[in-house]
DNA sequence: CCATACGCTGGTCCT
DNA sequence: CAGCGTATGG
């Protein structure tokens, strides 16, 4: 039968078929973990394109870039060209590319910038001065989580001071009030506005609404139990008239409370879609029965859950195991052992995945892996664009394509030193706000404040001004260099000259390339429109590091983890405060999410489950092996599992050697192409470094202080080679070199063969 | 008035 | 560790 079904529709189950091919019509898809809900939508997409939809009239939105971009491909790999029509993307970068285009009607223009946590929190700073606001007693952080709070709830000021009272609300409600104002004088957006301007474009503008409501037939969305009421309200817009619209979701794996999901949604849809229909996958394809038991144990303690029985079939798996370690290095060491046996017995590094509930935990299992040379990456995003030069150099961009963007021009005016201090700064700001104007415009003609001061203001002014002619005759990678350059930037550092500025300057030579890479969406962009998408895309998806995942083991937060599989899971600090976090404790319904998010966590794995924990405490996070904190209790998740799935405390770990050898073989053809691809990009870099002097004057390397991206090693096998990457700190850490002939290596510092070359 | 050095403190999760 | 506030020196 299956040979007169077109390819995306086989191998369904009755479910699933019917969630594929019912296409028109409103769709509640409960999804189960593993339940094959990518499948689904990936081919449902596969089917609209099949019965002749045009791929225009299609919006698929997830909420991480991960799974769009992994959408993306399999809906490409399925249909080919026309997939790539598709928009597929997170709430957030659709908005944004609707408000690219219509935003006018709001008062903004179409280049505004787009404000992350930083800038947000440099504004209310300010703000707090010029309200006379203690800024001890009150933080601008915590008003700005005040804010955030009600922003993802659709309310403004207007509904929160009908529904509280009281002088603390009076208190945000001036700063909330001063903050919007200021946003839109700064021509910028924070994260909440880019959902919720679009839904108050389209509630005042309806020839606006009408166009894009005409535009997208059908709306799709994933991880649906994650929406916020905010999300919620824009999809019940964009789905009107045709209500073509189907959500997959699963109310068990919903883990972003703190944004404001609220899981009441799938209840609403259901109230708000009467025709909608409603379709159970229970089936779980992903982990193996024990698995699947211990996960299903544990969120059944949870209260509020609709009613869903998951289940599989085949051999029961091993057992999942516990294990206690007496402190946190131990933890860590363990974990690196038995990955390490693991991969011995025939696991490739790829199929081992440790997850931890909180980003500072990271660090020991890091170590532990740098000590035994063990091949690991962090799935964690933010690293490349977090970095002081990046974001900087971000700053000055965001200033050329919105002049009126006030946080980027408090963030690098004095970036490398002009003379701009506080008392300088503070007039220009007084009067500023006096004239209604924006920071940049002001500085060019100041009137106020000491003229030494005015002067270096003033020079700030034009220096923006002529790297902004540029900005419209060079594209966005000659630009990136002529701004390192003339703003000094390159200049600061290079007198610097200590081994940590060299990896600076070697970050932002990374960004040129960057920007050179980035491919605007529409061909026909020019210059100055490809800069702004870049700039939007940074900001949107913080991107990773471009590192292939192949051959190496993965670390990540469970939020990370969402969406993903491993053979191999660790779950690792399974402990009270740590999971569930203490700050979860005394929220309304914190528990119950840590407990879901425990079962994200739990339900990651395929074949085999390790969950660990210490007696002592949480590793103390930065640099110090800083002792023990408080002593420990086993996190409350781990009771009331049911034993006869469970084995406990045993440090040998037997892998399913001959599975994972299948999986490694059908996996390993994609790694290495995915590896190769790397490897030529990286062998550009390394042809210009080919010549190798005959006489070598190295020495030890002793620790990674002198090591840093962009210096010279020698290796006795490869030759001389330029360190790509450096992970870690010490003599254990980790390094990537690019030796000549575009090999890359991943090296280990302590590794005595290793020298540095002196020039 | 500005730049620099240094000590203190805080702390989920993510777009 | 980083970002902030304070103390000190140009």
């Amino acid at each position: 039968m299956s040979e007169e079904l077109p390819e995306h529709q086989q191998f369904l189950n009755p479910e699933q078929f019917k969630a594929v091919t019912q296409t028109d019509g409103a769709m509640l898809i409960l999804a189960g973990a593993g339940s094959g809900k990518t499948r689904v939508l990936t081919r449902r997409i596969a089917q609209l394109l099949y019965n002749g939809t045009d791929p225009k009239a299609i919006l698929a939105v997830t909420f991480t870039n991960k799974a769009a971009s992994e959408m993306k491909e399999r809906v490409e790999e399925l249909v080919g060209e026309a997939g790539k029509k598709v928009w597929v993307s997170t709430f957030h970068s659709s908005c944004c590319r609707i408000l690219r285009q219509d935003i006018e009607h709001l008062g903004y223009t179409q280049r505004f910038s787009i404000y992350d946590d930083d800038d947000q929190k440099r504004i209310v700073r300010g703000l707090l001065d010029e309200l006379n606001i203690d800024r001890k007693a009150h933080p601008p952080k915590s008003f700005l989580s005040q804010i955030d709070f009600h922003k993802n709830r659709g309310r403004g000021p207007d509904e929160v001071l009908k529904e509280h009272r009281g002088h603390d609300v009076q208190t945000l409600l001036r700063v909330w009030r001063r903050y919007e104002e200021s946003l839109l004088a700064a021509d910028a957006l924070d994260f909440n506005d880019l959902i919720g301007k679009v839904v108050i474009l389209f509630r005042d503008h309806p020839e606006v609404r009408q166009k894009w409501q005409e535009r997208f037939e059908y709306v799709l969305v994933d991880e649906y139990q994650d929406t916020n009421r905010l999300q919620y309200a824009l999809l019940r817009v964009l789905a009107e008239p045709q209500r073509n619209i189907a959500v997959v979701g699963d109310d068990d794996q919903s883990i972003y409370g703190f944004r404001g999901a609220d899981i009441t949604n799938i209840l609403s849809f259901e109230k708000d879609y009467t025709e909608a229909n409603v379709i159970r996958l229970e089936r779980n394809y992903r982990s193996t029965p024990n698995i699947l038991a211990v996960s299903n144990a544990l969120v059944a303690k949870n209260k509020g859950r609709m009613e869903k029985r998951l289940w599989t079939e085949g051999d029961p798996g091993s057992k999942v195991r516990m294990v206690r370690r007496a402190n946190a290095r131990d933890e860590a060491e363990w974990v690196a052992d038995a990955a390490q046996l693991m991969q011995r017995r025939g696991a490739e590094w790829e199929d081992i995945a440790v997850i931890y509930r909180t980003n500072a935990t990271s660090r020991v299992f890091e170590q532990a892996m740098q000590r035994r040379a063990i091949p690991y990456r962090i799935v964690g995003g933010r690293k490349f664009y977090a970095r002081r030069e990046v974001r900087d150099i971000l700053c000055y961009l965001r200033q050329l394509t919105n002049p009126a963007d006030d946080a980027a021009f408090l963030r690098v005016c004095n970036v490398p030193t002009r003379g701009i201090g506080s008392k300088g700064l503070a007039d220009l700001r007084k009067e500023a706000s006096t004239r209604g104007e924006p920071l940049l415009n002001v500085a060019k003609g100041m009137t106020s404040g000491s003229p030494r001061a005015r002067k270096a203001i003033g020079a700030y002014a034009e220096l923006i001004e002529s790297l902004t002619k540029w900005s419209h005759e060079l594209t966005p990678a000659e630009l990136v260099a002529r701004v390192i350059k003339e703003t000094g930037y390159q200049g600061m550092l290079s007198a610097e000259k200590t081994r940590e500025s060299e990896g600076r300057l070697e970050n932002l030579n990374q960004l040129c390339m960057d920007a050179a890479s980035f491919e605007h969406p529409d061909p026909h962009a020019n210059d100055f429109e490809t800069l702004a998408g870049w700039l939007d895309s940074v900001a949107l998806t913080g991107q990773d590091e471009q590192i292939p995942d192949g051959g190496m083991l993965t670390l990540m937060t469970v939020h990370n983890s969402k969406g993903l599989e491993y053979p191999i899971v660790f779950v690792v600090h399974m402990m009270e405060k740590q999971f569930p976090h203490a700050r979860s404790l005394d929220e309304d319904g914190g528990v119950e999410e840590e407990r879901r998010l425990a079962y994200v966590a739990f339900t990651r794995a395929k074949l085999q489950l390790i969950i660990t924990y210490n007696v002592i405490g949480p590793s103390n996070d930065y640099g110090g092996r800083g002792g023990p904190t408080d002593p420990a209790e086993p996190s409350r998740f781990l009771f009331g599992l049911p034993d006869e799935c469970l084995e406990g405390d045993l440090p040998d770990v037997e892998p399913h050697a001959a599975q994972l050898k299948a999986l490694a073989v059908r996996k390993k053809t994609i790694h290495d192409q995915k590896l190769q691809a790397f490897l030529e990009r990286q062998k550009e870099n390394a042809a210009v470094e080919v010549e190798e002097p005959d006489d070598l004057r190295l020495i030890e390397v002793e620790s990674s202080d002198q090591i840093s991206v962009g210096v010279r090693v020698h290796h006795p096998r490869f030759g001389v080679g330029t360190v790509r990457m450096v992970r870690g700190r010490g003599p254990i850490a980790q390094v990537f070199v690019a030796f000549a002939g575009g090999r890359t290596k991943s090296v280990r510092l302590g590794d005595p063969s290793l020298q540095l070359v002196m020039d």
